[in-house]
DNA sequence: GTCTATAGATAGATAGAC
DNA sequence: GTCTATCTATCTATAGAC
């Protein structure tokens, strides 16, 4: 049955999200569906072809929030609701635990490219701000890693230091710097 | 013998760099370092506390490269060097294990949130451009953490897209942007 | 095709020898 | 104070039962 292989894959994330990469294994994403370690091996090989089936469904959902919130948002409140998203702890353990094994895994390598191509497909929208400008490849590149490293630090520094003020005024300044002047 | 201790960190921080977190355990550390693996629970008790004292002297190193850089490099030349030294996969892979731990250590948490300010200081100190100007809170640390987010896409991403160019032209943007203009 | 029992490796920590 | 032997838990993968 594929409802078995989603409730994996739904139980990986939970694992991922809640605890991050160090909670990653068969034998705890196992008990969390009822299923035998032995089990998941069935349907997943090796932990690493569970761990690329993940990354999929991972990143399927976090393009999907941000199209959704894109979507929903008028222009100038965009960075306040990335903002907010790039804040929510849980997508940036299951995101960092993904390059961690994008650092060892080639295929998910592979796949991080692409996200991050798609992720700053996002971002120049975002820069273009509706007109039909020509948004030059490295300022979506920019954006792109600065909402990385918002994600990052918001993760690693204690609440007081990261919070969404900062990122609020980071994401807007950036968008505003560039979305403008011409240089 | 203190001499001990320099050995078991420096075996930690060279499993670090090689193969990441996944890599850091007592029991390779103690392999490469020569010694048992219930030997090193003498010096560190527990994996956190050698996490902490591993995390004091990557935190340290990287505040010393970083310094030694922007002291020998001209202003025009900084971003380059800085995009150099981001883009170091071993760096970015020791920091990185270290943000996971911080997600799960409080202790490491807290170093990192003074590490960041360092480094924000730093980050400051080059957009102010050798002027007495004060540079505004946001300004550094929205530098520091598109810093952050290039290294982590340099770990993520497969070569080809994760080139110093970028890395170069997004700094070098960012530093110009914020250095220059009033706003 | 679906699931289980079991093997074989490696993890971290404690209690105790020198 | 320095180091070791050992214990228990947990990990992933294989071979084979239903």
């Amino acid at each position: 049955m594929d409802d078995k292989r989603r409730l994996i894959i739904e139980c990986s994330l939970a694992e991922l999200r809640e605890d991050g990469f160090a909670a990653f294994s068969q034998t705890k994403v196992a008990k969390r569906a009822g299923l035998r370690q032995s089990h998941l091996t069935y349907y997943y090989p090796t932990k690493d072809d569970l761990l690329v089936a993940v990354a999929e469904a991972a990143m399927e959902q976090q393009l999907a929030a941000l199209d959704g919130l894109l979507a929903g948002t008028p222009k100038g409140r965009a960075p306040a609701q990335i903002a907010l998203l790039l804040g929510r702890k849980e997508n940036a353990r299951v995101l960092l635990a993904l390059v961690q094994g994008a650092d060892q895994v080639p295929r998910l390598q592979v796949m991080f490219t692409d996200f991050a191509k798609q992720m700053r497909g996002r971002a120049a929208a975002l820069l273009a701000g509706g007109e039909k400008r020509k948004v030059p490849p490295r300022d979506s590149y920019l954006l792109h890693a600065l909402c990385v490293g918002l994600a990052v630090l918001g993760l690693a520094l204690d609440d007081a230091d990261s919070g969404d003020a900062h990122k609020v005024a980071a994401i807007d300044t950036a968008v505003r710097m560039l979305s403008k002047t011409p240089r």
